[in-house]
RNA sequence: GACCUGGUAGCUCAGUUGGUAGAGCACCUCCCUUUUAAGGAGGUGGUCCUGGGUUCGAGCCCCAGCCCGGUCACCA
């Protein structure tokens, strides 16, 4: 392994601590007795108190036989005063001006014992009687400044680096931290929301030996013992049903999912939603359960149901417009497109400029109108209800109009957050829709439903009319933390693996030319230069490794240019 | 999958018509007992993403590839 220089050094220090008698990383339990929130809040408490704190030594201001440091730990951060005669004495000064002055670097995890005070520049600091090694850290962290007008220097940025090593980003980026506890309350609201109505939160089966619930091209993989092929599940809801058949009013599961498609800034391989059904409601209720959610987790976030999402100020106050689809797109596009054929509707797609082919379908081609004449101008949460029947095959036909279904979609600053129906329950329609699938498929379109004939069979059992909902959790943390990418709210999003590191063998042309080197030990450079037979740039490249590795040396001498062993 | 940016020190970034690779911070040595982007003096540190090519000479030009990001396509 190639190590910096900076590695070394650290590594060296890691050794001396050893001869000191200091063990780098202890065994012991280290009893804190505050948190640094806890003290930087109530200062006036704490004040001339003794405090033990841990966490990790976030900078360092050495004058002479006094120092700053500033220590972070899970809650906050906060500098500690080091005085030589404090935690050493001027006849054994080692603890100070060895341990903590040469020893200890920026990134180590210490343990401090002493008293809270104001610095003269009136910074609550704690002055340390007591340091404690608790474990070194080997690799230097990027050094990130704040200026006292709190403008970041140096930010660690680079997004590769961020997203391959979170670890450091959470280190360095107190921000990054912060939308990752934000996350954790959001979920923790919806429980809570949930579990207050008595709702049973659930686990059903990720691997799946058929993929349903959702349109979409799945991950496929294969269990030895059964030898059969297996599917990461692409969606939850037709186990969530099977609850419904099976007694339970309300089951809801925080679900991963996976779908193999492409990624992009809002899409994942692997993604989080929260599916919940329950009995006897339809999707009109469903639509004030979910304004009344999506308002309290807004104020359990962030305090207040306004949120600023990139440039648009988006009010999460209950409630919500309710729009049909189809005039969504007679408002936006001035054609009232309800009850058209087929051939009618090609035309209108293709007046507003959207292309159309023969395979599609009038519900495909309702959504690319609504796609991309409507979708993005509902930036205020909006219900778009009642789309048609062709594209909701798990959806309950609408009572009014055998056209349409009783399905809406939530829409947020332009862009689909959830997605929910008054759920099909009548089995004979539910395999119809499933065949009309079957025939999408046959078309060629790969996305198309399979049939889940055990599902069926449930049906044929009994569900009671059930209302259910899918929100996409990625995309409402995004909402809910002003992030435009879905990596900022996974902590480790999908990457491409890294290179692997470079091998520091000799390569070819190396071995080739120390080849002739070993025979003659030394020789003119250009002799060695036309026997290697390299081109200039080869020779160059072949010639800077061989020094590099301390094989090799040039050597100037009166006599001219001459290359030897080292 | 297509196109466009970018990839240089541990980090953030410069790098002139192609001519010995730079800065700030970090690090090392020294000074400094309430500082705070601490300060002062000196110093170390580089497969310039990889592999080819052009050239006397490539971080820079050409070709191929890798990785991040963006736009589009795909995506209930």
């Amino acid at each position: 392994m190639q190590l910096s220089a900076l590695e070394i050094i650290r590594r060296e220090s890691l050794q001396k601590l050893r001869d000191l008698g200091i063990n780098p990383y202890p065994a012991e339990e280290f009893k804190t007795t505050a948190t640094i929130q806890q003290i930087t809040s109530k200062f006036d408490a704490f004040e001339g108190k003794e405090v033990v704190l841990a966490g990790r030594m976030m900078s360092r201001r050495i004058m002479g036989k006094a120092s700053f440091a500033e220590l972070k730990d899970a809650s906050g951060r906060m500098q500690i005063y080091v005085n030589r005669d404090e935690i050493s004495s001027e006849e054994d000064p080692t603890m100070y001006n060895t341990v903590f002055k040469k020893l200890l670097d920026m990134g180590d995890i210490i343990g401090v014992k002493g008293e809270v005070f104001k610095t003269n520049v009136g910074e609550v600091s704690v002055k340390v009687k007591e340091l404690t090694v608790l474990s070194k850290s080997l690799r230097p962290l990027p050094v990130v400044k704040t200026d006292a007008d709190g403008k970041v220097h140096d930010a660690f940025a680079d997004n590769e680096l961020r997203y391959r090593r979170r670890y450091v980003d959470l280190i360095v980026n107190d921000h990054v931290k912060e939308t990752f506890i934000k996350r954790t309350k959001i979920t923790n609201s919806m429980r809570e929301f949930f579990n207050k109505r008595g709702y049973l939160e659930v686990e059903t089966p990720v691997l799946q030996p058929i993929p349903g619930g959702a349109a979409a091209r799945p991950f496929m993989t294969h269990h030895n013992a059964l030898d059969m092929p297996l599917y990461l599940r692409i969606a939850n809801e037709l186990y969530l049903k099977r609850l419904i058949v099976g007694g339970f009013d309300a089951v809801y599961e925080f679900a991963k999912d996976f779908r193999n498609e492409g990624m992009d800034r809002t899409h994942n391989p692997e993604f989080t939603v929260m599916e919940l059904y329950v009995a006897y409601k339809d999707y009109n209720w469903m639509m004030d359960m979910t304004e009344e959610l999506l308002e309290k987790i807004a104020i359990d976030t962030n305090g207040t149901s306004e949120v600023q999402i990139g440039e648009n100020q988006v009010s999460f106050k209950a409630p919500y417009p309710r729009v049909p689809i189809l005039e969504a797109i007679k408002i936006h596009t001035g054609y009232d497109v309800a009850g058209m054929k087929e051939v009618e509707l090609r035309g209108v797609c293709r007046k507003v400029g959207i292309e159309v082919d023969e395979t599609m379908g009038i519900g495909k081609m309702i959504d690319e109108l609504f796609g991309e004449k409507c979708e993005h101008l509902y930036i205020q949460p909006t219900f778009i209800t009642d789309y048609p029947k062709e594209m909701s095959p798990l959806t309950k036909e609408h009572r009014t109009n055998p056209d349409l279904t009783e399905r809406f979609e939530l829409m947020v600053n332009g862009k689909e957050l959830a997605n929910a129906y008054s759920e099909l329950n009548d089995p004979i329609d539910q395999r119809e829709r499933f065949e009309d699938q079957m025939k999408l498929s046959a078309k060629g379109d790969d996305e198309a439903m399979f049939i889940d004939q055990d599902f069926i069979r449930a049906l044929e059992y009994g569900m009671p009319p059930t209302s259910g909902i899918g929100i996409g959790i990625d995309r409402l943390v995004m909402f809910m933390t002003n992030n435009a990418s879905i990596q900022e709210v996974l902590f480790f999003p999908q990457m491409k693996p890294e290179k692997v590191a470079p091998t520091v063998e000799l390569n070819d042309d190396e071995k080739a030319v120390f080849e002739i080197l070993k025979k003659v030990e030394k020789i003119a450079l250009a002799d060695l230069k036309s026997q290697s037979g390299l081109s200039n740039k080869k020779w160059d490249k072949t010639m800077k490794g061989l020094s590099k590795h301390k094989i090799a040396k040039v050597t100037n001498s009166d006599e001219g240019l001459f290359v030897e062993i080292v």
